[in-house]
RNA sequence: GCCCGGUUAGCUCAGCGGUAGAGCGCCUGCCUUACAAGCAGGAUGUCGCUGGUUCGAAACCGGCACCGGGCACCA
């Protein structure tokens, strides 16, 4: 019993992909069919997935982007390269805290109450549960990742390199340690970056205060200064309050002071370019300690920086009364103390900006604070450098400017947040040279584990010797998520690998990673970040940019958006779970709808769904083309005679018929556009190709040709035999191939098809059978563009047939009428078609001539170009639905004729047009012509 | 304020110099032995507005309008 027997007793009528992937996913995975050997042949192909945080389950963005990246990689694979898609997960350091201190919370608990060691036992216990759902929901999407390589950016391996990467940084100079203004996150208790921050319209007010001088009453009698601000709780910080140098208004008061009310304090009236003398008063009080803008003008005035309030936010010592309260109600309060002594002026409604920080959901508060940066410049430097040398090539191009000019006037990043979810930061403080704590002013050395801390530190304060021994405490705080994640395309190759060693086989095979995929939305955490490390760090692979650039390419495809063209997200609470429709609809349908959305230049995509009902129209009909494909795989199973493409060989090209050497035209085709929109990010048409020729031409026309010759009957001639072979063998062909090309699109459903189509072992897999060659001879535009009239002869006598509202099951004659001998030699070869196709009595072929000797029996008539289609069927003729139609066609055939005709006269067209494009349309107005005449003659005929 | 997208059939989108397209939806007729998750046929558009370039513009250029996004930000 063969295989295809077999599988075709088991086929069902319908495809059920539950069974169906689930199995072949196994199959894949046990069989180690994705775990690629680096000394293995084959030009290296490699992608590093976009690691998920680990903060729960996936969304459709990640089944999207996964949609994506599997059908590059699969593509590739195909094409006979060593394939590495590694994949994994991120730690997500703040918004996993996030998430479990929000449950403590819920259980009336602060992470402090754990301690350390018992919190981080507990985000490992999420990482668990988290990381597992997540890997579930890739496995399921029929992800080709090798999952031997899976890795997690806290895991061992990881650690490592952020340890060695944080030290090499340090040691170049890179990283640094200062006292800088940072975006201070009250609710997450930490300091966050720039990119972390989101700049939100918020509906606020304006005060109007008066800041007395100190000297009573200036030479034109001005006693005081008005300043407006949106933050009067600030004011108990402010050291001095600006005006522009060139506003005469104020000219003569700078160098004098005032008072600063409710503290007392004596603060300087500087003057300083950065101040609109347009906007407001002219008059802006300085807090340099709290305002990023202030800040800079302290440092050109050498100002005193006075912070008022403390970490959690709430007001500190410094703010004297107000000590103790929390931010917005000392604002409340300072407002009533400045009205009760008479400094307030006015309030005004003022809508404006305010920085909030992306996780906590709060505003952030500008802060002075010590914290660890990187140097960014350099790195950007260099990174804009490679870009010269398209390093990396952003598809589609428009990103690279907005990556470019992130690149250009960069801000040195802030890695270090007080958090206990992440690596911790490989520094240690020599607390006793502070009285044993850790203070601002503690000294500290980098190293890479508290050994070599030890030593160094030694060697700095105890002369060497352990007379005075060091006592060393690590740097409670851990680094930015996006540190390791800057890591990842190398961290997970194997770098930094052993001491002194040579590369690791995976990064000295795969490194750099020839395409990374990600949304835009994080080009500047995530890409950017990546190129600046690896810029940095991949030094030892030489200077030319594509030496260490991280990716070759870098493909930014659009956001997922939902039926009211809104962002997924989890907190906008409109994600739609991937696996829902998986199980809906099957996880190629799925991937097939994802993909096929796409096909545009990296734009949105708008996934149609239905809540209420959890369904999706372009899904399902993604699952009607798999459906689609099951049955025609079902039909050739039924008529190839237990007979597989292999065992039947390639067609005899002298025994090919009209249709088979059409079909095998397009197959070629379509196999060369194919290939070539896989290869270069164009998957959307890849898809939607592949759908029209498997549905509209394979399925709707060659298989319902071929019909005839698969079934040749009792009793068949040798010559039927012979074509039933042909007709089998190009059908296997066909099939066969377009299997293979679908695969990365549909991988389960292609797997299963082939398996059945080949009566290949499960063993072997179509995921590692290679392209199918080109077949260059058989392409044929002459013989495409014939089928094509052919099609639509078909067509007309199909609509005639309609219009006379002829059931299905009659048959009607059918005459041709044509002057072209080449039409009419076409039609001739395909009379057996024709009659099958349109359920003809008879076919005639006539000439103009023999139509014109012939008796004008009443027919329904039509016109495709300048043939006639003739259906004599007197009686049955809906003569009012007759003479529309030839109507229409005149109209239509006017309506050309109009237009092409018009363009003709004009004597700038026949002089300035290419002599192809005016022969065209001269022949295009001629049988224009030609079809309104014929169908005006049908017209009068009628009577 | 600066930058980037978008505006084409009821919906979702392709087309990006030579006579307007697909899928879904809609209408009509069909259970034709692969598929009713199907087959055949059909209807549907001042291609946002406005100038210009061109023999010819949905497409190229300018302006405008509206929608979406990013960056910066004046207290």
């Amino acid at each position: 019993m063969t295989a295809p027997a077999a599988a075709e007793a088991a086929l069902a009528k319908t495809y059920d992909p539950a069974g169906t992937e689930s199995r072949w996913q196994q199959a894949w995975e046990s069989s180690g069919a994705f775990h690629p050997d680096p000394a293995a042949e084959g030009d290296p192909f490699s992608v590093v997935i976009p690691p998920p945080n680990v903060t729960g389950s996936l969304h459709m963005g990640h089944a999207f982007n996964t949609a994506l990246i599997d059908t590059i990689v699969r593509f590739q694979r195909l094409q006979g390269k060593n394939v590495l898609c590694l994949p994994g997960t991120d730690h997500a350091s703040i918004a996993v805290q996030t998430i479990l201190e929000k449950q403590l919370k819920a259980e009336g608990q602060r992470k402090e109450d754990l301690g350390r060691e018992a919190f981080l036992e507990k985000a490992w216990a999420w990482k668990a549960e988290s990381g597992g759902t997540i890997v579930g929901q890739l496995r399921r999407l029929g992800y080709s990742v090798d999952w031997q390589r899976e890795r997690f950016t806290l895991d061992a391996g990881c650690s490592t390199a952020v340890i060695e990467a944080f030290n090499r940084l340090h040691e170049q100079g890179l990283i640094y340690r200062g006292e800088y203004l940072v975006n201070w996150c009250p609710a997450s208790g930490s300091a966050v970056s720039d990119l972390e921050v989101e700049m939100k319209e918020v509906d606020g007010h304006l005060w109007h205060f008066r800041y007395p001088l100190t000297a009573g009453a200036a030479a034109d009698g001005c006693t005081h200064l008005e300043v407006a601000t949106t933050r009067p709780e600030t004011l108990l910080g402010d050291t001095a309050v600006a005006v522009n140098p060139k506003d005469p208004r104020y000219a003569a008061l700078v160098g004098q002071t005032l008072a600063l009310p409710l503290v007392g304090r004596q603060i300087p009236i500087v003057a300083d370019d950065h101040v609109d003398a347009e906007f407001g008063t002219g008059c802006v009080k300085v807090t340099p300690a709290h305002d990023p803008n202030d800040f800079a003008i302290g440092q050109r005035h050498n100002l005193p920086l006075i912070t008022v309030m403390a970490r959690d936010g709430s007001m500190n010592e410094a703010a004297g009364r107000f000590q103790g309260l929390d931010r917005f109600e000392a604002r409340k309060a300072v407002v009533a103390a400045m009205d009760a002594e008479g400094f307030l002026v006015k309030v005004e409604d003022y809508r404006h900006s305010v920085p909030f920080s992306d996780r906590g959901k709060v505003p952030v508060e500008p802060l002075l604070s010590t914290q660890w940066f990187v140097r960014t410049e350099p790195l950007a430097a260099r990174c804009r450098e490679a870009l010269e040398n398209a390093d990396p090539r952003f598809v589609p191009e428009r990103w690279t400017k907005v990556y470019r000019d992130w690149l250009t006037d960069i801000r040195d990043w802030c890695i270090s947040r007080q958090l206990w979810w992440g690596h911790r930061i490989p520094a240690w403080f020599v607390v006793s040279e502070t009285g044993g704590e850790i203070t601002d002013s503690t000294p500290y050395v980098v190293a890479r584990d508290e050994a070599e801390a030890r030593t160094k530190a030694e060697a700095q304060f105890s002369g060497g010797s352990h007379a005075h021994p060091v006592v060393l405490e690590q740097d409670p705080d851990a680094l930015d998520t996006w540190f390791s994640s800057g890591l990842w395309p190398f961290s997970t190759l194997g770098w930094p690998g052993e001491l002194n060693g040579a590369e690791p086989a995976d990064l000295a095979r795969w490194y750099p990673t020839s395409v990374l995929v990600t949304g835009f939305d994080i080009i500047f955490f995530w890409v950017a970040r990546m190129t600046m490390m690896a810029g940095a760090l991949m030094e030892s692979r030489g200077d030319a940019s594509a030496a260490w650039i991280p990716f070759r390419d870098v493909y930014i495809h659009g956001l997922v958006r939902d039926e009211n063209n809104r962002k997924m997200s989890k907190s906008a609470g409109n994600g739609i779970d991937p696996l829902l429709l998986i199980e809906r609809y099957g996880a190629d349908a799925l991937r097939f709808a994802l993909v096929r959305e796409v096909a545009g230049a990296g734009q949105d995509i708008r996934l149609d769904y239905d809540r209420k009902s959890d369904t999706s129209a372009t899904v399902e009909a993604s699952r009607n083309f798999a459906n689609k494909l099951w049955n025609a795989t079902r039909f050739a199973l039924m008529n190839l005679g237990g007979e597989t493409p292999a065992s039947l060989g390639e067609p005899d090209p002298a025994a090919l018929q009209l249709a088979d050497r059409w079909i095998l035209s397009r197959l070629a085709r379509v196999n060369r556009e194919t290939a070539e929109r896989y290869g270069n990010y164009g998957l959307g048409e890849a898809a939607k190709g592949l759908y029209e020729f498997a549905w509209n031409e394979v399925c709707d026309w060659y298989v319902e040709l071929i019909k005839r010759r698969l079934n040749p009957g009792e009793n068949p001639s040798p010559a039927a035999l012979a074509d039933q072979r042909t007709a089998r063998a190009v059908l296997a062909k066909v099939l066969g191939e377009l299997l293979v090309m679908l695969h990365p699109l549909m991988p389960h459903l292609s797997e299963e098809l082939w398996h059945g189509l080949t009566g290949q072992p499960e063993s072997s897999f179509l995921a590692l059978q290679s392209w199918p060659a080109l077949d260059q001879a058989a392409l044929d535009n002459q013989l495409e563009a014939q089928f094509a009239e052919l099609i639509e002869a078909i067509r007309v006598v199909r609509n005639l047939r309609a219009l006379a509202g002829l059931k299905p099951s009659q048959s009607a004659p059918v005459s041709f009428v044509t002057g072209r001998a080449e039409l009419a030699a076409l039609l001739q070869e395909a009379n057996p078609d024709i009659t099958a196709l349109t359920r003809a009595e008879t076919v005639a072929v006539l000439s103009p001539e023999q139509a014109e000797a012939a008796p004008a029996a009443k027919a329904l008539a039509g016109v495709s170009g300048e043939l006639q289609v003739l259906l004599p069927i007197e009686g049955l003729v809906d003569l009012d639905a007759l003479r529309g139609r030839l109507e229409k066609d005149i109209a239509k055939a006017d309506r050309e004729i109009n237009g092409l005709a018009g363009r003709l006269a004009n004597p700038n067209f026949a002089d300035k047009a290419p002599p192809e494009v005016v022969l065209e349309c001269k022949a295009n107005l001629a049988e224009a012509e030609a079809q309104a005449a014929l169908a005006r003659r049908r017209l009068g005929d009628l009577g």
